[in-house]
DNA sequence: GCGACTTTGTGCGCGCGTTCACAAACATCT
DNA sequence: AGATGTTTGTGAACGCGCGCACAAAGTCGC
């Protein structure tokens, strides 16, 4: 067995949040029978520099061949264990609303390290129906739940106004890992991660940048000029 | 009518990222009557620190009054502007799966100045179906209803082999502001701007953190410690 | 076996974003 | 009106991350 490389810890958070990108295109082009890639393609594949991927991959150790590149499987493999998902975490989602519904459906959570073991809502015309093959639980047995089948990520898609609730329980019960849909921010305690996911949010941004785009358009006038 | 403060160009990316968010904080305030807040209070709301939120807003120009605050019309309405909420963006999603229909029901985008103007689908069971009390038209149609409708955002919720397709039909017709739920790459010229929204990216950047959890815990004992 | 070529891994400089700390500006109280 | 207190806006320092450019290390051809 190889011990773990000495760059163990010290992964830069924009490199963490690069890596699952790098996962998929690895996973597409293993699917596709490719054996072998260069950081070029692999970096074009994940829609990045090259350099930056280089420098990204640096950080899990030295997986290359220099002159020839990286093997597909291994590199997979190794940026699978280093995101921790050969334990298939257990994950909840609460709140099953048109967005929660979604997430139940997601094949690339079961496809991709995780397990989603419940699936919670507060309405009793919710709770009892069958969705993804699953029983939905009500929300009045979270504690239970996530205490007996070790859940370790929470997933809140429930209106803003539950949302804190919610978490505070998780929270109460151990989870660590919080992944939140809903529009409003959650205070956690240390030790406690929250990411979150507003679709709006996007949007917006893209909102931005466009009007700027058309501002600019009646300012000068020639459509579809590249910049100098 | 005020002329637009000194301050227009040059606004941070990281600045424009995070401009939604106080929106929304701002929106919270206001519907719950507060009239007035500080920087201090709305940065809590918002999930930032006090520092952070006024170098950003000072990118927008001066809207605050020394010794009181921020009134929270005034400065929802400006951010309000400078994001381009004002029209009310004209939207196209693609793809109605599960994700497509959440995001046709999503009332954050209807209530927040944006308006679905078109769903499309491939699938001929689906075209024809009412969702979110709009009629589901045909994915061979989307070069007409884009022109027609004046489509400026184009949202993409297909499986992800016929991301890039759609895309390039987006693209083709004009439309240079693309959000991607789709879990690959789009390859876009120069002009068109693309974010991506990828739901299994976001819980493995918490399996990782997780991870690191948990093996700290097993190489020190201690449970549920504060660091020093 | 040796030279030419290819590709990785990384040291270094630069630019952006965050944070600190404080002066400027306004309100309030005496 | 002047003193005191509060909060904004911002200059400056710091740190992180990105991209360049190259040496190191391997393959391939002869």
């Amino acid at each position: 067995m190889i011990a773990d490389p000495a760059a163990r810890r010290d992964v830069p958070d924009a490199t963490v949040a690069r890596l699952p990108e790098y996962l998929r295109a690895l996973t597409d082009l293993a699917g596709r029978g490719v054996a072998s890639v260069s950081s070029e393609e692999l970096a074009t594949a994940a829609g990045v520099r090259s350099a930056k991927l280089r420098k990204d991959l640096s950080h899990l150790g030295s997986y290359g061949v220099r002159g020839v590149g990286y093997e597909v499987e291994v590199l997979a493999q190794e940026i699978s264990r280093q995101l921790g998902l050969a334990q298939n975490w257990p994950v909840a989602i609460v709140g099953l609303g048109y967005l929660g519904h979604a997430l139940a459906a997601y094949s690339g959570f079961a496809n991709r390290g995780f397990h989603v073991v419940a699936l919670l809502d507060r309405d009793p015309e919710v709770v009892g129906q069958e969705i993804a093959g699953m029983l939905v639980g009500s929300v009045d047995d979270l504690e239970q739940v996530v205490t007996g089948r070790g859940v370790a990520i929470g997933v809140i898609a429930t209106p803003a106004a539950s949302a804190q609730g919610v978490c505070d329980r998780f929270v109460a019960v151990g989870v660590r890992s919080v992944l939140n849909f809903a529009p409003c921010v959650l205070s956690v305690p240390q030790g406690v991660d929250v990411r979150k996911v507003d679709l709006a949010t996007e949007l917006h941004i893209l909102a931005f940048h466009e009007q700027r785009k058309t501002d600019s358009v009646r300012e000068s006038r020639p459509l579809l000029e590249v910049s100098p």
